[in-house]
DNA sequence: TTCAGATGGTTTTGCCGCATAACTATTATG
DNA sequence: CATAATAGTTATGCGGCAAAACCATCTGAA
């Protein structure tokens, strides 16, 4: 193995980048084996999860939320309607739109996956100091800020 | 647009996870940009770092550090060496394994690289109170460690 | 009113990050 | 010495994501 001593990132290391990276890698990797008895990824969970929350919104909105493009978004539509836990209706309004409802299936495996997320995002914080939990997820969305911010 | 109203994603903000997840997204886009100029991807530039803080180190070890599979570094390491930036010679002592070293190039473009990314990385966190920026890598980290355990 | 431009949804295509499997050469071990 | 383990590599495939092109529909200005 290491005959030469020990391998350092120390260098890495130094940037909250690195960090992100690495922490948002692992934490990535417990939430999909949270999801996979559910037959949800990612993606898959935080669209229904959007769709409970905001009923009747269309599919190129959900894809701004998510900051992901429409082409996309189809993909995810399409799996969540086949699997019966999502509609897609005609808009009454506008003939191009379409409405997203969630179905009573959708809302009860919703129900059920969002209490697995939480047990594991709960565990996740686990070792952060309670008071220190809140400053991290401002911290967090300063950051996105932040980034966004030169998008421009 | 939203004829009914604002779009909300207050269920997912509720996750440390989503916070994240978007955090990362923006910051990585931003540093995606700081590399561009140097011909540097993100895992280009964190291999590159890594064997000009360890002279000498081996693909196997690389990946393991940068927790990737060997059969996706080669890929990085062909690439940093087509660019004559790093060499790959055979280790003296194993002649399964190679040695890796930065080239003087490398080193130089290293040096440039890794000041944007320094520059890009205090922005990313320029909003965030100066006393909190060790205690959000401390809480990064421990993230990281959390997800690890259940790796097991 | 009409027509050019914007918007909504879709399909196709391609790149990147990453995992898995399978293979060769070499080293370590029982 | 035979078997297992390790180092590097190649090939393949999947998921996330962007870009381009397309049709249907809506909007706004001449």
């Amino acid at each position: 193995m290491g005959t030469t001593g020990a391998i350092t990132d120390a260098s890495l290391r130094a940037f909250v980048g690195y960090d992100m990276k690495r922490a948002f890698n692992a934490l990535q990797a417990d939430l999909s084996r949270t999801l996979t008895p559910f037959g949800l990824r990612m993606m898959t969970f935080s669209a229904l999860s959007l769709v409970v929350e905001n009923p009747g919104l269309r599919p190129s909105q959900l894809a701004t939320v998510l900051t992901i493009e429409r082409a996309n978004l189809v993909v995810i539509v399409d799996e969540l309607e086949q699997r019966g836990l999502l509609t897609r209706t005609p808009s009454t309004t506008d003939r191009r739109a379409h409405a997203l409802h969630v179905t009573d299936q959708g809302q009860s495996l919703f129900a059920k996956a969002n209490r697995a997320v939480a047990d594991h995002d709960a565990r996740m914080i686990a070792d952060v100091a309670q008071h220190l939990q809140p400053q991290l997820k401002d911290a967090l969305r300063q950051i996105e800020n932040s980034a966004k911010q030169d998008d421009v």
